[in-house]
DNA sequence: AATGAAATCGACCAGCA
DNA sequence: TGCTGGTCGATTTCATT
């Protein structure tokens, strides 16, 4: 029992709706209706109100990376000078760099993880270039994905049952 | 000039396209053809073309964590033992695990890097339980998120001139 | 949360550059 | 190959219960 405040309340058929348009909203009220066993009306309501609270926060298209060339993924690891009190600025600077896709200001001695997507080893080599070149940063570690296993998509679809139990009751 | 053979031609209208969709789907047609200083027909038709392609993959809804309670995002480093070939076989558990939303087979001493997100940290500490507890498993190293301050959601937008310069020109 | 009507939209086509 | 402009059926939307 730790988290107990949730902004927003949610019940199971919210839940299954968003899993369903979370993985594919390109549908049509009609097949939503159908598929969750409800009416249409019903839908656009509960839709219009996930959307109002801020659980829905965008429709949005999903590109291909690979089909623009962008083959490469690589995870780096930024450590800054710990006397430097510029994390704000030197991460605002990464999200920056062109072909950054993720940014994350973590714990530990590690201070920054960046995903990057590049389309060959030249434009990593500047990437990196880019980003030790920033004031501040001290060390990076980068590493090749070689495969993307589970690309992060789908937030409802990967979560526990309890951790739906934990929203449904509150 | 390393990566020449794209599948797909795109030119820069399918690029602005491409970068307001990703960012946001959620407008009719009109909006996007006056948008773009395109007719709809040619929205509709470059849409086609680009889901045709595959450049496109899907239409979704985003859904902030955060509204569901999912406060923590762990990042995790997870090593094999190397003398077992069961990578394929233990990345797929890794993706199974409720909790993990990104799962990537990765080069050199670390194995897999898994993105996760829980409530709280009991949670958490199931989580890395059942991760380390995958036959074949050596050793997990965790950081904690501080701050998310790019989450990948749009990959066009992160692309460098340099990037989309080789796209168009094939 | 459901109904039904009015307003709007997306799909499609034949023709054109 | 990509676009235009207009039509029609389908869809969203909204007031009402």
């Amino acid at each position: 029992m730790d988290d107990e405040r949730t902004d927003v309340d949610v019940d199971e058929t919210d839940l299954a709706l968003l899993r369903r348009v979370e993985r594919d909203d390109d549908v049509n009220l009609t097949e939503l209706a159908a598929e969750l066993d409800l009416s249409k009306s019903a839908v656009h309501y509960r839709l219009n109100k996930l959307k109002d609270a801020g659980v829905i926060t965008a429709v949005s298209a999903d590109v291909d990376p690979l089909a623009l060339g962008l083959t490469t993924l690589v995870i780096t690891e930024v450590s800054v000078v710990h006397e430097s009190g510029y994390a704000d600025e030197i991460g605002t600077e990464l999200t920056e760099i062109d072909g950054t896709v993720q940014v994350y200001y973590t714990m530990g001695d590690v201070d920054f993880v960046v995903l990057s997507r590049v389309q060959n080893r030249e434009q990593l080599n500047a990437l990196i270039d880019e980003i030790v070149s920033i004031d501040g940063v001290n060390e990076t570690s980068s590493t090749f994905v070689m495969k993307e296993l589970k690309t992060g998509g789908e937030t409802v679809a990967a979560m526990s049952d309890e951790m739906i139990a934990n929203l449904i009751e509150e």
